[in-house]
DNA sequence: TTCCGGAATTAACGTTCATTCAGAAACCGT
DNA sequence: ACGGTTTCTGAATGAACGTTAATTCCGGAA
């Protein structure tokens, strides 16, 4: 049987999230599919390809996991708790291209590299405006919402950095956890019921 | 004038944090002070030992930091809070120090790598004893202590991310807005009363 | 059976890197 | 002005890297 193109990037992006971009030669990726280094270039253009797509996928996808979990939803509260929700189920769902994704920034080249930062900028932006619109509404009572937009906006990549140190807790459980952590940044004042989750 | 040691950590510090340590070559590091890559080898032993002396030293400076901010304080949520504000001071203050320190545990080799890690380790732990002590008081309502002393811990490193991508608050405002998200995650319930910071 | 295209390999190229070494240059107390 | 020490450089070394080239292998279509 053939390597494929996606399997060189997934053996790609567990390395780069383990060693790094640098820290990774072709000689390793190919190792891991029992495969020679130059035998990569039949599925793929470079080194740095695999990086960018690697990135420009991870990015996409959050930004299709973020449209789902608002679609529908008005609630500035319940928005961000989504939100967050969704961060943290995302990263902990794929938490070596998460890895790769907050590490592997400066060893994107141009043009890559713009691109990839304007995406995640545009999260960034649309997590601060559910924030602003929080204020706004006198749902948030913090007097800080840039720093805690982007505290907040860390939460997801806190959760995978420990998650699985110990498998206590679900994943589901993680993200409530963290979801109020969020509303707790922002001093969301008033919030849905939800069931209380097991102690940690 | 002679380059000294210190100075080749600095720089080397400085390029570490931007670029990475693989993607740092000593001729960079002798560039940026204006001499040759192998002149120095007169100043210190060897590339590994430069980020192994960044790393230790930073992580002994928390330490000291925190031993500092801690002292004669016995309220607990005053001791999250000025642990807190003590971290993310010591991060702005440092910030290409924690770049390195967050970023490159994967570049050090034994049997440096194991010393290091222990130091950060202790001290997670004793910013979960102080989190622990305050649930056991029952002045932090967080059903989620161990979540909760991860998120803590990332706080400062959050700060230092996007501090000064525009110079509009004094490192002080930022430490006691962080100290805030803090008491918040926990939940603290009676914290002390401090003067308004300007919106942000 | 023949032939073609993709998948794989080995060999090799040019580059970069950390580090070593031998010696030049600069500095300093006398 | 001198001798010794420190500081520095250029040349060189061996290894590793990403990538290209030439070639072999094999399965399926004609």
């Amino acid at each position: 049987m053939s390597v494929s193109t996606d399997a060189v990037r997934t053996a790609a992006c567990e390395l780069f999230a383990r060693q790094g971009y640098r820290g990774t030669s072709m000689k390793e990726i190919g190792g891991a599919l029992a495969v020679s280094a130059p035998n990569l270039y039949n599925h793929i253009p470079s080194k740095q390809d695999l990086l960018v797509v690697i990135m420009d996928r991870a990015m996409d996808r959050a930004h299709a996991a973020l449209d789902e979990a608002l679609a529908g939803v008005d609630d500035v509260a319940e928005q961000l708790r989504r939100a967050t929700e969704t961060g943290v189920l995302d990263f902990l769902g794929h938490p070596a291209e998460i890895t790769v994704c907050n590490t592997e920034i400066r060893s994107l080249e141009e043009p890559g590299r713009s691109r990839i930062i304007a995406k995640r900028g545009a999260y960034a932006t649309r997590i601060r405006a559910i924030v602003d619109r929080g204020c706004a509404e006198g749902r948030f009572r913090t007097a800080h919402p840039r720093p805690a937009t982007f505290a907040i906006l860390e939460l997801p990549a806190n959760a995978t950095a420990w998650f699985n140190e110990r498998g206590q807790l679900a994943a589901g459980e993680v993200a409530r956890i963290y979801g109020d952590f969020a509303l707790d940044i922002v001093r969301c004042s008033s919030r849905r019921a939800r069931p209380a989750a097991p102690r940690t």
